[in-house]
DNA sequence: GTAGGGTTAG
């Protein structure tokens, strides 16, 4: 500013670049005031500005957020390039303005302007559509621009958002040359889509083409992580992390994959250590506590959020609901829920509501949770019953959950699970007519049951028990040891439970297959694996059933060890006879 | 003067 000041002062007039200059500054300061000192004292400049000067105006505008009047200074251009558009199209898809993104395209082309590698990157962003993203694609190709770094991470990246992953992959598989974000845009796009393996596969042949990962690298990396569960690999990508400490997504990202491998020791540690938390970091926290049994704690934390902390989200309260249903406190949630709206200004959604029948259910007031469904503000969806279907299952009732089970089937006649069950309760009840008819209707509908599976990571690999399957090297010798250990464990007072009523939520309960429950052999292996001192940590598919968690309560105590087990919703930490849990879940 | 990638739930 005292640069224009001085100008102005001895008379001079600035140039265009000088003034261009001026409000690049004003831009990297933030300083919207003297950007708008410099706009008016460019018109008072007594002749017209070039277009190269407005779209530098247009653009000062933009990144102050100011669209009304960089769009009125838009309008008021009697000559608009590729720059000019492409300004105001980036600022568009930014603001997920997405429509006027497109309309602008469809502007310019009227007005004779070509599209360059920067139009095309910012419109990408906006487009939600299928058929538009096509209709894009094509014509990328025509004008040859596919060829583009940048061009061609967004388009990845737009494919993989938009459910295509495969037409993603097929973009960044035609690459002669490629760089580092474009190597970016398609490790994340599977870590995003929950195919770790690809994703690390991917990660390794970047590294192997000679680019180092950076902070975004990382962060898919970990999140690739989590979803497969693998805390040791999560550890070696940790150390990397420590060169990029001040990143806050990608300490977020490593307070999640700690949380999610059921480290809650590492995930307090990286959270105490993080120089910045945002609600995401806090968020995380708060529901990786109520996921691994520490409800209270999860409670606590926040409390304190909410002294200390940045304002709660949507998010953050449904991790908070989650801690009150898991761990049955009733009166929490309720305050917790009902004063939502008044503290944060938050509507309660769907999962919220889920949170809540999910507690009122656990707690055995189901008529409660019924009145609840009928009195919630949207439509109960096939999540919303499989919820009540839980506390049918833990509170054995048959009738209630006959009728439930068919309100899902009503809305995803593909659901294995719910077929199983409604097998199980019909055949309980010696009502053969109706197991039959489920299992025609299983047939009729190509339904097939999810085996159970449950894995193991031992020695940098990750070893796979699949109930009726044997195909794990080991799989007699584990099975041997299986068989003495229950010897040993029913002196300690074990007696398999064959009372499988509602007991399985999604199968694994034919009786004389009790025993042979992946998580039992994967509990077996790990005995056999690890060294004493080191937890067995085990991941599955379906959902635990109470016989497996007896046992896991008695090998632990009987052996000295501690278990961990993860099933698809939440952590056991069975350590001296008890489970983390409570037996509640 | 204009452009691309990464974090919480479901």
């Amino acid at each position: 500013m005292n640069a224009m000041n001085s100008l102005q002062k001895h008379g001079f007039w600035a140039d265009s670049i000088t003034y261009s200059e001026l409000i690049k500054c004003c831009v990297s300061r933030g300083a919207v005031k003297e950007g708008k000192l410099v706009h008016k004292h460019v018109c008072s400049n007594g002749y017209e500005p070039k277009t190269f000067l407005k779209n530098t105006l247009l653009n000062m505008y933009v990144k102050f957020n100011l669209m009304d009047e960089a769009k009125k200074l838009f309008d008021e251009m009697p000559e608009r390039n590729v720059v000019s558009w492409t300004t105001m199209i980036s600022a568009y898809s930014n603001s997920k303005l997405n429509d006027e993104a497109l309309k602008f395209l469809i502007l310019m082309h009227r007005e004779g302007v070509r599209p360059n590698m920067f139009t095309f990157s910012s419109v990408l962003r906006a487009c939600d559509g299928l058929s538009n993203l096509r209709h894009l694609h094509c014509s990328i190709i025509k004008t040859g621009l596919d060829s583009d770094v940048f061009v061609r991470s967004a388009l990845i990246d737009i494919y993989s958002k938009s459910g295509e992953l495969q037409k993603g992959f097929r973009v960044f598989d035609e690459m002669v040359t490629g760089d580092l974000v474009v190597w970016n845009s398609i490790i994340g796009a599977f870590a995003q889509n929950s195919d770790g393996d690809e994703a690390l596969n991917l990660f390794k042949t970047m590294k192997r083409s000679g680019f180092l990962a950076n902070q975004a690298t990382l962060t898919s990396v970990l999140r690739a992580c989590t979803c497969l569960v693998l805390l040791e690999l999560g550890r070696q990508v940790h150390v990397h992390v420590v060169k990029f400490e001040r990143d806050l997504i990608l300490n977020n990202a490593l307070l999640d994959m700690y949380c999610k491998c059921g480290s809650l020791d590492d995930a307090k540690a990286a959270f105490s250590r993080m120089s910045e938390r945002d609600v995401i970091s806090w968020s995380t926290m708060i529901a990786g506590l109520a996921q691994n049994g520490y409800s209270r704690e999860a409670l606590e934390l926040f409390e304190l959020m909410k002294v200390t902390g940045p304002t709660p989200n949507y998010i953050t309260i449904l991790g908070v609901l989650f801690a009150c249903s898991h761990a049955g406190f009733v009166e929490d949630a309720w305050y917790h829920f009902r004063s939502m709206k008044k503290l944060f200004g938050i509507d309660p959604g769907r999962e919220h509501y889920g949170c809540m029948i999910d507690l009122l259910g656990r707690a055995g007031k189901l008529e409660e949770a019924i009145k609840f469904i009928h009195e919630m503000e949207c439509e109960p969806d096939a999540v919303t019953w499989r919820t009540l279907l839980g506390a049918c299952r833990v509170h054995q009732n048959v009738d209630l959950a006959i009728y439930v089970a068919k309100q899902i089937l009503k809305l995803e006649p593909q659901d294995a699970g719910t077929y199983i069950l409604l097998s199980n309760i019909y055949a309980n009840s010696q009502r053969w007519e109706d197991v039959v008819e489920v299992r025609k209707t299983m047939k009729v509908q190509g339904v097939r049951k999810e085996p159970g599976c449950s894995w193991i990571e031992f020695n940098k690999q990750v070893h796979a028990f699949v109930l009726g399957e044997k195909s794990h090297p080991q799989i007699d010798e584990v099975n041997r040891e299986l068989n003495q250990l229950i010897q040993r464990i029913m002196e300690a007072g074990y007696i398999p439970d064959t009372s499988f009523v509602l007991q399985d939520l999604e199968g694994e309960q034919k009786v004389d297959s009790l025993r042979y429950h992946s998580e039992k052999l994967a509990i077996v292996f790990g005995l056999m694996s690890l060294s004493n001192d080191k937890p067995i940590r085990i991941m599955k598919n379906l959902r635990i059933c109470g016989d497996c968690h007896v046992f896991a309560k008695l090998v632990a105590k009987v052996e000295h060890r501690t278990i961990v087990i993860r099933d698809p919703i939440r952590y056991h930490h069975f350590k001296d006879g008890a489970c983390s849990c409570g037996d509640y879940w």
